[in-house]
DNA sequence: AGCAATTAGTTAAACGTTTAACTTATAATT
DNA sequence: AATTATAAGTTAAACGTTTAACTAATTGCT
């Protein structure tokens, strides 16, 4: 059995009340009864109990950290990076993380995650873009939500961003400087914010150069922004247009998949064609050659988002707070000065 | 405020131990109390509160989840998907998962995870290899231990593994029958059980079919298994013999570094040399040709963790328990008949 | 010296469940 | 009709904390 307040209480020679003061530091406790507590605690190794203290406060001392199953199941460990950083930054405010997936393609019929219908979170992070009927559902329950990479387009929520104009337009002026004169953008849905803003950064480079912004190389489509999407974007660019001398995917994924489309097709990289992507979560030689990217403090966007849940949750406050990451370029081999 | 048993009672005009009954769906209440009771808990929305729950039953409903940080962060969502499957499990016992990271190189001095500490979990999956040292500092605490995919020497843990062997045995058979004689093997650290047995597996096979165990071309070192490890691998495969015709990687990654060697160097898959990989994680269609592997259940390790796990709870039971789950051929590109 | 203020601790109620032990009403058995 | 058995519920204690309200001892102030 495990040791109680009772039992350090005893071993102390003080009451339990004692004890739970020495435990929250309180001030009132003098520093002689506050060491043989301590002591006493060390020896049996106590560490209070995580329901009775939920029950009396009324909280449960989770926060729920949610995702699509396929943002969570994707190749690229992108938003494994961002829970590891929130579960990271949860052990120094005593959080515990519950970690869910939802259907990528959830509606109002779908149960919500068991740990919301139970109460038993103090707040939720949202990774990722999720459905919006799954938004709605939310809107029943009080406690904090903070969205992590993605925001809603209503201005209600709180979030950790990056900032993603910033990184578009670092990547499409690194490919100016290259001396490109005829850069391609290939995204997947455009709708989507994120996206959105990095091709508005593209598009500011862009023009700030005095290059026009060229439909004809520019290529989105509704898909999921995968390796797949990138190889099929490549191959409409290069039927589209055969000058193009550099690719700006709006993430690693696809331009992964890209690569793998002018490799099959024999146009060599950088020689023929730069290419830059946007996350950096490809590191491994197998992509070849290396590319270059623009970094993302995957970890950092946790670390921040529980923090800002832990302030959240004890200042039970419900103002909306937002934090903007900044952003790195990263060279490596796939981009090279004509 | 969330509703409470009591106003479940009060609703249903009876006294909360009857409430309490019926969610327990006990046979001392009859239909007509019965259904009075359920109606207002579905009226109220009612959820029992798990921290009071966990106060009197002595249990905090929580099973922990924990795997090193490189087997969570690598390419290939291999654990991500015994994860999934693990919670998607756990819904269905009303149990909640914490999911933690260790270090690989976790030593004696490194803190437990904190829910351990704290005794905030009812039993423990680890999933994939964890170092010796940490599995030593588990000695001393009583609850359920479940592995998943690897199992330490000691014969006193459950564990839930596939059939490595059998997988060796399929993948090594199927280059046989496709009319390979030279057929190698590359592997990472041999002393790790699953890649030991799939090398066992691989022998079996060659002996049976009356070929002979080679030692140039079987490769194995102790780095890690993942694409780098197999990139190495190939390139002394290759420069030690020259007329391999197929290669059996101990897993998908490392075939997928090894593809890429052979790409480099003009050895084209699967006409100059096929391979076959283990594990089933790639499936996008930026590795060229499209990877023939050894299929693995990888969710269903998980949910099978999980089912073991909330049987030993609910027996309170210690004693020791395996699963081992079956695997398939899956033959796609890059493997082809001579 | 007499009173107020401060310090250091204790008491006891409350949080929301579960469940053994008890009660009461009805049915079955002798 | 008296006794026993069964059915359907209720009572109350317990789980391990937190914290407002209280007490008692000491110190400070006039």
């Amino acid at each position: 059995m495990n040791p109680t307040i009772k039992d350090v209480a005893k071993m102390a020679n003080v009451s339990i009340a004692t004890v739970s003061l020495v435990v929250h530091n309180h001030k009132r406790i003098s520093q002689e009864t506050k060491d043989k507590v301590l002591s006493a605690i060390e020896q049996l190794n106590y560490h209070p109990s995580h329901s009775a203290r939920g029950l009396v406060r009324r909280n449960s001392g989770n926060v729920g950290f949610i995702l699509t199953d396929d943002h969570f199941l994707r190749t690229e460990p992108f938003y494994t990076h961002i829970f590891i950083g929130s579960e990271f930054e949860a052990h120094e405010n005593e959080l515990y993380v519950l970690l869910t997936t939802i259907n990528s393609d959830y509606n109002i019929n779908n149960k919500l995650p068991r740990f919301i219908l139970e109460r038993n979170v103090d707040g939720l992070i949202i990774a990722g873009k999720v459905p919006s009927p799954f938004i709605d559902q939310l809107s029943k329950y009080s406690f904090p939500i903070i969205f992590v990479d993605y925001l809603p387009n209503t201005n209600k929520y709180s979030g950790v961003m990056i900032d993603n104009v910033k990184g578009g337009e670092l990547a499409t002026e690194h490919l100016i400087r290259c001396g490109n004169n005829v850069i391609a953008f290939i995204g997947g849905d455009i709708e989507h914010p994120s996206i959105r803003d990095r091709f508005n950064g593209y598009k500011n480079s862009i023009e700030k150069a005095g290059l026009n912004v060229n439909n004809e190389i520019i290529d989105y489509t509704e898909d999921y922004p995968g390796r797949p999407n990138g190889y099929n974007a490549a191959e409409r660019l290069f039927s589209r247009s055969k000058n193009i001398t550099a690719i700006f995917a709006c993430n690693d994924a696809m331009a992964v998949g890209a690569m793998q489309y002018m490799k099959d097709n024999g146009i060599r990289i950088p020689y023929d064609c730069s290419i830059i992507g946007f996350d950096d979560v490809v590191s491994d030689n197998a992509i070849d050659p290396a590319l270059s990217t623009i970094r993302v403090p995957k970890m950092e966007m946790g670390t921040e988002a529980m923090k800002l849940m832990a302030q959240m949750i004890k200042n039970n406050s419900k103002e909306c707070r937002r934090v903007l990451l900044p952003v790195d370029l990263i060279v490596r081999d796939s981009t090279k000065r004509i």
